[in-house]
DNA sequence: GAGCACTGC
């Protein structure tokens, strides 16, 4: 077969002139060492120590980063200006450098030794932690003192020492809802804010407000091109700087037709690859799990039939979800033969793999989308973005000249693809983040400058979840109740459930059953082995639902002393146990903070399971369906929906009334962990709710309604 | 009788 795709357009520039003359003129070999004869008798301000060797040689790398080209340009920039864009391609060597350059002219600045932080944000913890021990590593100082990281679980920084951090963006707006002005901070630099999350998303309001109130705060938002008009013209008047990207060009070539079927059109370039292009492995895209693992099947079947004529293949699959030592292969050179990893978007942004030379684009990934009417988040296969494709255009030109063959045309790449993906708070349930804005004294929603305002509908229903909780009063203000809400890192609906749970005797059961619905499941279920992880999690199953059941695992994980191999025996996955071990760890000190007690019910008891339960109505009374008599299918009380029980419930009969933690809309509109509640407890919470005012908009249904159904 | 893209607090 022909390779079929003909139309070559080259993205990418090659800018490595510059930085090849400065290494030259920085001389690598004998002016290096008389170099050092002249600096080593300089000492590390940081430390009061000499330098070592290695801060020399890495100085010298450093020096040939593109960044380093505008270094005086920069720190005029910030000088003179409050708030810089800057824009950076990958391999600039911004993450590294610009805090470094920060910290060097603040500090000139400050000599009355005031301790202020430098901040620099990131969307992921493995990158501020990666990224600070490199920086500090630069700086010849020990991780966690002059230079820190602080993420969730973790904070290796020095609150006598510590001049520069590195942080999550989520862990910044925590920090904000303690000190709102940032007081701490004398620069706050905001990293990869083109993949515009939902931290920094408010961040970005927050900080344009705490901007006015503090002139000596400076911003730097730090992003990857395409949106740059877009930032300047939200932080109007900010100073604008580029930096180029240091990225071997890649060849981008297109499909000729639209493809019918793009998993089939995936596997016959990944053949055509191997028998016609030169050596390199080769990275694909696709969306999810099943579709990879089905995908590597049939590639290695595929070349298998090829026979003797071409090299060996080594397919390896890439998603989240995967044990961490089977995630590692990716990283393991392959003796002889092309390497060929099939991923979801992790490899776009989370993950680097080296040596990629071929991307294969066929143009889609999963994506969370939002509906305010249903109040349901679910996940479809959507067209990505052009800024997306050039992405992963670009994971193939790390490390030498390479290739994307984007399984679409060129017609739909310029028509069709939107430029940036959505951002994430056009996409999400905001009761969260409306009680973080409310926390942070943000009142006036309506008028907060966001840089993509949400629908109005979006914000009033998340108003609407908020006021029914109580965390809000009619007036829209933060309660007391919603206070403590706000520094639960949960939903409003399980933070409510918690704080309640102490009034019902059983806040240690509740917060383990919280820590477990806070990570990713924990059953496993192998294709090899669906029939025994089917029945081991049978075993863990009680009969008044799922709530109960992942107490059940928790506490029997508890009591095998945390046993790995108990966790394979039994399909349960030990990584997510063992972080929702962290997260209660977290959440019991933040109940200590407020004095809530931990507390349970006598195990013999019969009211051991039913306080459990009427915790859970506690929080999630909103979130209630009812076994309709005639149809016998479930309807929600809220709004009438006709709704499914997901089927890896352990419900094996159908209750009247059960709540529901979550409503995902997938093939059908599932109810998925639910349990088994008792109409008269609903009814009571509804009863005290309207004695309090509080309208819920329950789909037209008068009181009476619901007390006869019960 | 299904699915869990990916992060983050």
């Amino acid at each position: 077969m022909n390779m079929e795709r003909k139309r070559k357009v080259c993205m990418f520039k090659m800018v490595v002139s510059s930085s090849a003359k400065m290494s030259k003129s920085g001389g690598s070999g004998g002016a290096t060492t008389k170099d050092n004869a002249v600096v080593s008798s300089v000492i590390n301000p940081w430390t009061g120590m000499p330098y070592s060797q290695s801060y020399y040689e890495i100085l010298e790398k450093r020096k040939t980063l593109p960044v380093w080209q505008q270094k005086d340009e920069f720190l005029k920039a910030l000088k003179a200006n409050q708030c810089i864009i800057l824009v950076g391609e990958t391999g600039s060597g911004k993450t590294t450098q610009i805090p470094q350059f920060v910290l060097e002219s603040v500090n000139a600045e400050t000599p009355d030794g005031k301790r202020m932080m430098i901040a620099c944000t990131q969307p992921r913890r493995v990158a501020a932690m990666s990224v600070s021990r490199r920086v500090a590593e630069e700086m010849d100082v020990k991780i966690g003192e002059e230079v820190g990281y602080t993420i969730r679980f973790e904070d290796c920084s020095s609150t006598s020492k510590t001049l520069l951090k590195y942080l999550t963006d989520g862990m910044l707006l925590r920090e904000a809802m303690a000190d709102p002005l940032l007081e701490r901070y004398k620069v706050i630099i905001l990293d990869e804010a083109h993949e515009r999350t939902l931290a920094t998303d408010v961040l970005f309001g927050l900080l344009k407000k705490v901007l006015r109130n503090r002139p000596d705060l400076k911003l730097v938002v730090m992003s990857a091109t395409l949106e740059a008009e877009k930032f300047q013209g939200y932080f109007s008047g900010a100073y604008c700087m580029k930096v180029p990207g240091r990225l071997h060009p890649v060849e981008i070539l297109y499909s000729e037709e639209p493809e019918k079927n793009y998993v089939e059109a995936t596997i016959r370039t990944v053949v055509q690859i191997h028998m016609f292009e030169g050596p390199g492995d080769v990275l694909v895209f696709l969306t999810g799990e099943e579709e990879i693992e089905d995908v590597c099947r049939k590639i290695d079947k595929e070349i298998a039939k090829l026979g003797d004529q071409s090299g060996p293949v080594k397919v390896l699959p890439l998603y989240s979800t995967l044990p961490p030592a089977v995630q590692q292969k990716i990283f393991e050179p392959v003796s002889s033969g092309r390497k060929i990893v099939v991923s979801t978007n992790i490899a776009e942004t989370s993950l680097t793999i080296d040596g990629i030379v071929y991307v294969i684009d066929p143009g889609f990934s999963k994506q969370k989308v939002y509906s305010p009417r249903g109040c349901v988040e679910s996940l479809l296969v959507s067209p990505i973005s052009k800024a997306s494709a050039c992405q992963r255009a670009g994971r193939a030109g790390r490390t030498r000249p390479g290739k994307c063959f984007r399984l679409y045309t060129e017609k739909s790449f310029h028509n069709h693809l939107e430029a940036q993906t959505c951002p994430e708070i056009l996409r999400s349930n905001l009761a969260n983040t409306v009680l973080t804005l409310k926390k942070l004294g943000i009142d006036d929603l309506v008028h907060f400058d966001l840089m993509d305002p949400p629908a109005p509908e979006t914000v009033m229903r998340a108003l609407e979840v908020l006021y029914s909780l109580g965390a809000l009063d009619d007036e829209g203000n933060l309660t007391k109740l919603g206070e403590i809400m706000s520094e639960f890192p949960l939903d409003p609906q399980m933070s409510k459930m918690l704080i309640f749970s102490p009034g019902f005797h059983c806040s240690n059961e509740i917060l383990s059953i919280c820590s477990m619905l806070s990570v990713p499941n924990c059953f496993l279920r192998p294709r090899e082995a669906r029939k025994a992880a089917d029945e081991a999690k049978a075993k863990f199953g009680h009969m008044d639902g799922d709530h109960i059941t992942l107490l059940n695992v928790y506490h029997t994980y508890k009591k095998n002393d945390e046993d790995p191999v108990w966790c394979c025996q039994n399909f349960v996955n030990e990584k997510a146990l063992k972080a929702a071990d962290n997260v209660r760890q977290q959440l019991a000190q933040i109940m200590a903070r407020f004095n809530l007690k931990l507390c349970s019910t006598d195990f013999k008891s019969g009211d051991y399971y039913i306080n459990i339960r009427k915790a859970l109505l506690a929080g999630y009374f909103m979130q209630v369906a009812h076994l309709e008599s005639n149809t016998g299918h479930y309807s929600t009380v809220k709004d009438n929906q006709v709704v499914h029980l997901h089927p890896s419930s352990c419900l094996d009969h159908k209750p009247e009334w059960i709540v529901y933690h979550e409503y995902v809309l997938t093939s059908r509109n599932f109810i998925r962990t639910v349990t088994n509640i008792c109409g008269d407890w609903l009814a009571e919470i509804m009863i005290a709710l309207e004695k309090s005012g509080k309208k819920l908009g329950y789909g037209g249904l008068t009181l009476k309604d619901r007390k006869q159904t019960t």
